[in-house]
DNA sequence: TCCTCATAACTTTTT
DNA sequence: GTTATGAGGA
C-alpha cells in the first residue's frame, strides 16, 4: 500500500492536501485554470490505489457527460485500469437511472418517457387549455418557467398554491396542477422530475437510501455551484454516515441561476456539514499573467463573492487585445484574419482557437465569415442536433415503442409522413379516449381493432380516418413487437422502413441531404451505443440521448475553429480566445440588466470566458450591430471598462492606442441600472451631430451622457442620463440647449 | 386533409 | 432574419 510517487509528484500544497483529504465532508473552492480536473482525478486514484477502494465505489458527478468521460479516461490511465471504473455522469443521468431501477417504488412506470422543454411547453398548452386559461394572458412559457422553479426547490402544485402571491402565480399552480396530470397520463417525467422524484424517492424509502449509501461510499460533486435545491437535497440523501463528501465550485463561475442553480448550496455546505474542511485552489496554470490580472480585476466589480487570491506564476504574455469593428461582419472578418495570422506565424493551430459569444444568434455572422474564407470551424449548439425536426421525429417513434402511454409523441409521428390522421381525427380521438379514460394510443387501437373485425368503429369517425388509423396502427405494433428484441440500430432501420420516415426525410423540399445525413448520424449513434451492450437496449439509448449536451460531442480538432457559447465554453480551454459582442445589451444581455445580481452573473459569465484563455485574448466589439429587424450603435460593454488599460495591447501607457475602446463614456454608464441599450431602441436614429455615448451639457440639468436617439416626428428624441441624480430625460434635439463635451 | 403563402412575434444562456 | 402560427385553396 505504498503511494505511488508519481500520484503526487508535481502538485502544489493545497492540491496535494485536497488530494490526501479523503475522510470526511471535502469543500474545494477551484478558482479556474487552478488543476481542479487533476485534483479530482487524482484523488480518485489515490482512493483506488491507495486505499483499495473499488472504482465503482465511487460516485462521480459532473456538469456534462464529456467530463465525466474524460474524468473517467485519466482515472484509468492514472490507475492503469479500465474494467471497474468510476460511476460518472451528471445529476440527471444518475436519477435517470435510478428512477429506470427503483422507480416504480414511487410509481415511476420503468417504460417512462423523459420530456424535453418543448414536449414540457406543448403540454403546459394542453393543461392550460384543461385550466381554461388564456394562454395570451399566461404565456406558457413563463408557467413553465415558474413550474421548474417551483420543482427545482421541491415544491409541488399545492405547495406552489399555498405559496402563490398574487393571481398569476395562482394560476400557475393551477397549471402545474393538471401539467402533472398529463405527465402521469403520458408516463412521462421532465427534467426536473428527474431530480425531484429521485429525492422523493430517496427520502422516503430507507431501503434504497441505503443501498445507494453502501454502493457509493465516496461521492464527488463538480461544479458545486451550479447545483439547485433538489441536486442539493440529492447529495445530502447520498452521503451516507461516513461523510465522504467531496464537492468542488468556485462561487465566482456560477452562471446558472435563471436554471435555478443557487450560489447559496456552496455556502450552505459549510453548515449542513460540521467539520467541513475547505481548500482553496488559487494557483492558475492556464493562463498567461495578463489575462489572469484582467480577469481579477474585472471580477472584483462583484460585490457578492467570497474573495479570492488568484495568482500565477506564468510569465505576463502578449497583452489583451481590444479591437472594435465597424459592425459584426468586420468583427468576424477580424477574428478570422487574426486567426489566419495566428496560423501563418506558426505559433497556433486553427484548433487552439475558440470565438466565444453570449447569444447563439452571434455564431452566423461567424459561421459565414469562415465559410467565406475557407477556414473550417466546429459550431458547438446552435440548433441543437437533437431539436432538429427529423431526429426528434425518429426518437418520437422509439419513444413511442417504448412508452405506448406517451401520447406527446405519439401525436408526434401519427401525421409524419402524412397519412390522413388529420387535426380533427386526433381531436376527436383524444375527447373519445378522454372519456374511456384510456391512452390516446389504446383508443386507436380499439378503431383499428373494430374494423379489422368488420365491426362499426367506437368512435364518430370518417372511414377514410378509420383506414389511416388501423394502417398506423399495424405499423406501430408491428414495431413494437421488435423493440424490445433488437438492437437499437435495427430498431431505427425499421421504423424509418415501416412507417415511410426514410422516404419522407430524403424527398423533403428544405435540404433533404442534411436531414437525411442528421439521421444517418443519429443511427451512427445508435450503432456506437450497441457496442456497449447496455442492458435495457432501448429505453437506456432513449434516455442518454435526452441527457447528452452539446459539449458532449465536442471534440478538439486541430485544424478547426471552435464556435461556442460563453455558457457551454465553461470547463474548457484553448489557447486562444476570442469574445464577440462585448457590448452593452448583449454582455451583459439586456435581459439581464434589471437588476444588479444579474449583471453580476453576467460579469461571472464574461470572467468565465476570460479565464478559457491560456495565452491570447481578443475582447471584440462591434460599433453597429443588427438585431431582429433593426440595426444601429452600440455601446461598449461596462465589462470592458473594467478591466486595466495596463492589461491591454496599445493602452499601456494610459493613452488611447489604436485599439483602445473609449472608456470614459461608457464607464459612467456602468452604475445605472435602468438603462436600456441603445440597439434595442424602436427606430433608428436621423443623422444628428450627437450620438449614443457622447457626453453632454445641458443648460439646467448639467452634464450626462447620451444613451439613445430616436426618430421623432421629423426630430431627434435624445435620452439623456444626467448625472448628478437627476435620472433620465427624454428631450427634443432642435429645443433642447444641448452642448457636446466629448464625443 | 394537405399544402402554400402570409404574418407576426420574437431569441439568453441548457440538463 | 428567423420560425411558429393561421387562413385559404386544391
Amino acid at each position: 500500500m505504498t503511494s505511488q510517487p508519481s500520484l503526487f509528484q508535481g502538485l502544489n500544497d493545497a492540491q496535494r492536501e485536497a488530494v490526501e483529504t479523503v475522510d470526511g465532508p471535502l469543500l474545494i473552492v477551484a478558482g479556474p485554470g487552478s488543476g481542479k480536473t487533476r485534483v479530482i482525478t487524482h484523488r480518485i486514484a489515490h482512493l483506488v490505489h491507495d486505499y483499495g477502494i473499488p472504482p465503482y465505489r465511487i460516485a462521480a458527478v459532473t456538469f456534462t457527460n464529456k467530463a465525466a468521460r474524460e474524468m473517467r479516461d485519466r482515472v484509468a490511465r492514472l490507475v492503469g485500469t479500465n474494467a471497474n471504473s468510476v460511476t460518472g455522469g451528471t445529476f440527471h443521468a444518475f436519477c435517470g437511472r435510478m428512477l429506470r431501477q427503483y422507480g416504480e417504488m414511487i410509481g415511476v412506470n420503468r417504460n417512462y418517457s423523459i420530456y424535453d422543454s418543448d414536449d414540457q411547453l406543448a403540454l403546459i398548452k394542453q393543461a392550460e387549455q384543461m385550466a381554461s386559461k388564456d394562454p395570451q394572458r399566461f404565456p406558457p412559457r413563463t408557467i413553465q418557467s415558474i413550474i421548474s422553479r417551483a420543482k427545482s426547490v421541491m415544491m409541488n402544485s399545492q405547495a406552489l398554491e399555498r405559496a402563490a402571491a398574487d393571481y398569476f402565480e395562482k394560476t400557475a399552480a393551477e397549471v402545474y396542477y393538471y401539467y402533472e396530470e398529463l405527465l402521469a397520463r403520458n408516463n412521462a417525467v421532465d427534467f426536473d422530475d428527474l431530480l425531484l422524484k429521485a429525492v422523493l424517492l430517496l427520502e422516503n424509502n430507507g431501503e434504497i437510501r441505503d443501498l445507494y449509501q453502501q454502493q457509493y461510499p465516496f461521492l464527488m460533486i463538480d461544479e458545486f455551484q451550479d447545483t439547485n435545491v433538489a441536486q442539493y437535497q440529492l447529495s445530502r440523501l447520498l452521503t451516507g454516515p461516513s461523510q465522504n463528501v467531496c464537492v468542488v465550485g468556485d462561487p465566482d463561475q456560477s452562471i446558472y441561476s435563471w436554471r435555478n442553480a443557487d450560489i447559496r448550496n456552496i455556502l450552505s455546505f459549510q453548515s449542513d456539514y460540521p467539520g467541513a474542511k475547505v481548500i482553496a485552489l488559487e494557483q492558475n496554470y492556464r493562463s498567461t499573467g495578463a489575462i489572469l490580472s484582467a480577469a481579477k480585476s474585472l471580477i472584483a466589480s462583484n460585490r457578492m463573492r467570497l474573495d479570492k487570491d488568484l495568482f500565477t506564476s506564468n510569465a505576463d504574455g502578449d497583452p489583451l487585445v481590444v479591437h472594435e469593428a465597424y459592425d459584426e461582419e468586420e468583427e468576424a472578418a477580424f477574428v478570422i484574419s487574426e486567426v489566419e495570422h495566428l496560423v501563418r506565424s506558426k505559433s497556433f493551430n486553427p484548433g487552439d482557437c475558440a470565438v466565444m459569444y453570449r447569444v447563439n444568434a452571434q455564431s452566423r455572422a461567424l459561421e459565414e465569415a469562415c465559410l467565406h474564407l475557407g477556414v473550417k470551424y466546429r459550431l458547438v449548439g446552435g440548433v441543437r442536433f437533437y431539436h432538429r425536426r427529423e431526429i426528434k421525429d425518429l426518437l418520437a417513434y422509439l419513444h413511442l415503442l417504448q412508452n405506448p402511454r406517451d401520447a406527446v409523441n405519439l401525436g408526434r409521428v401519427v401525421n409524419v409522413p402524412p397519412r390522413g390522421i388529420g387535426a380533427k381525427t386526433m381531436q376527436t380521438l383524444q375527447e373519445w379516449a378522454q372519456g374511456q379514460e384510456v391512452p390516446l394510443y389504446t383508443a386507436m387501437q380499439q378503431v383499428a381493432a373494430a374494423k379489422n373485425s368488420g365491426q362499426t368503429p367506437p368512435v364518430r369517425l370518417a372511414a377514410r380516418a378509420v383506414n389511416a388509423i388501423s394502417a398506423f396502427v399495424s405499423v406501430a405494433e408491428r414495431l413494437m413487437g421488435f423493440a424490445q428484441t433488437v438492437p437499437v440500430v435495427k430498431l431505427i432501420d425499421l421504423t424509418l422502413q415501416e412507417s415511410g420516415l426514410d422516404r419522407h426525410v430524403r424527398e423533403s423540399d428544405d435540404s433533404p441531404e442534411e436531414r437525411w445525413e442528421n439521421v444517418l448520424a443519429l443511427r451512427e449513434l445508435a450503432q456506437e451505443f450497441n457496442a456497449e451492450d447496455p442492458p435495457d437496449g432501448l429505453a437506456s439509448f432513449l434516455e442518454r440521448v435526452a441527457l447528452v449536451s452539446e459539449v458532449d460531442s465536442f471534440e478538439e480538432s486541430e485544424d478547426s475553429l471552435t464556435l461556442i457559447t460563453l455558457h457551454q465554453a465553461k470547463g474548457l480551454e484553448f489557447p486562444v480566445v476570442f469574445m464577440v459582442g462585448m457590448e452593452e445589451g448583449l454582455l451583459p444581455h439586456s435581459r439581464s440588466m434589471e437588476s444588479e445580481s444579474e449583471v453580476e452573473e453576467e460579469r461571472r459569465l464574461c470572467y468565465v470566458g476570460v479565464t478559457r484563455a491560456q495565452r491570447k485574448l481578443y475582447l471584440l466589439r462591434a460599433f453597429r450591430r443588427g438585431f431582429m429587424s433593426y440595426r444601429g450603435p452600440t455601446v461598449a460593454s461596462r465589462f470592458l471598462n473594467e478591466i486595466p488599460a495596463a492589461s491591454i495591447a496599445g493602452a499601456s501607457d494610459g493613452s488611447s492606442g489604436p485599439y483602445r475602446v473609449p472608456t470614459t463614456r461608457s464607464a459612467r454608464v456602468v452604475t445605472n441600472d435602468q438603462w436600456r441599450p441603445a440597439a434595442m431602441a424602436a427606430a433608428t436614429p436621423s443623422r444628428p451631430s450627437l450620438s449614443v455615448g457622447d457626453s453632454v451639457r445641458h443648460n439646467t440639468f448639467g452634464e450626462g451622457v447620451v444613451l439613445d436617439l430616436t426618430a421623432s416626428n421629423g426630430d431627434v428624441e435624445v435620452t439623456v442620463e444626467f448625472t448628478g441624480g437627476l435620472g433620465t430625460k427624454r428631450l427634443l434635439l432642435s429645443f433642447a440647449p444641448l452642448e457636446v463635451i466629448k464625443g
